[in-house]
DNA sequence: ATGTATTAGGTAGTATGCTTATTAAATATC
DNA sequence: GATATTTAATAAGCATACTACCTAATACAT
């Protein structure tokens, strides 16, 4: 009989559940208050709040998506009105992207909620084990940034 | 003005990120080796093997994915020739699921492999530093299992 | 044994997350 | 100043990853 390879102890695995739980638990607490936002979708909503007027590929580069996904994602928050996209008048291929009134009223009541609902994600763990596992993650994305088919590129503010 | 929110140092934004990365080097390193087999393609191969005759549903608690999903990846397989899909006779709504010839060739070959890249997943660290990062993840995937919306169910053998 | 509940797999629909290819506009180069 | 390259966005297509709902088949409870 041949070795049998088991998934369950692979990093790739672990981490493929890890994020499963992850979106699981912000749907969920975002559900609890009354909010249809997903996790793409609040990132690049905190993204356009810091850098107003910024457009999708820069959007792109500070969220780490890639651009034609970030394309969808922008599509269904100028749908929901939550996000203006306009063609920018110095560099006419570019959309520019703003908040609109109604977001802005949205992230200032959701981003304390989210930030508090964050460390509820990393369940059965010590405080410290939370820092030592945040950080090491941390530095995994730092050192693997450009293997990624998306990178980060700009600031990290 | 408002506090400025960042999520890049939220725990949903690094684990996505974390993911991301190491979907990448997975399809990079299955490429290399000129397959293309997806991660949870491999994974439900692999479960397939340690448990040949599971039906569909048995299969998506093994490996945590629901199940309509898994429907889809079982479709593809059956397509690529690496899966024998089946009615089973015990059950007339179940699907016997087994590797075909090819497929039990192919794992023998790919899982040594896959299991060496693993390590270059959590890139940047140091082998104690994975150890921990590894041991840390899995602690809240269990912690974890009955959030996420498709649980991980029976051995993990 | 019979009606009820549960279960396996499916369809339809939404949202990522990526690929390659195309269009249009800006920039670099000669 | 004409041309070549690069860049921003989109289109089309594939593969997850879910929800809600549907049908068929099995289990179970009385």
């Amino acid at each position: 009989m041949a070795l049998m390879v088991s998934v369950h102890r692979m990093p790739g695995h672990i981490i493929r559940r890890l994020h499963q739980i992850s979106t699981a638990v912000f749907t969920e607490r975002m559900a609890r208050i009354g909010e249809e936002i997903t996790p793409v979708q609040f990132a690049s909503l905190a993204a356009i709040r810091t850098h107003p007027g910024l457009d999708q590929a820069t959007l792109a580069g500070l969220v780490a998506y890639d651009r034609v996904t970030i394309g969808g994602v922008v599509d269904r928050l100028v749908a929901k009105k939550l996000v203006a996209r306009t063609v920018s008048p110095k560099d006419r291929r570019a959309r520019v992207l703003t908040l609109t009134p109604e977001a802005e009223a949205l992230m200032q009541a959701l981003e304390p909620k989210v930030e508090a609902f964050q460390a509820d994600i990393l369940v059965g763990l010590t405080g410290e084990e939370r820092e030592t596992l945040i950080r090491l993650m941390s530095k995994v994305v730092e050192a693997g940034n450009a293997l990624s088919r998306a990178p980060q590129t700009g600031d990290d503010a």
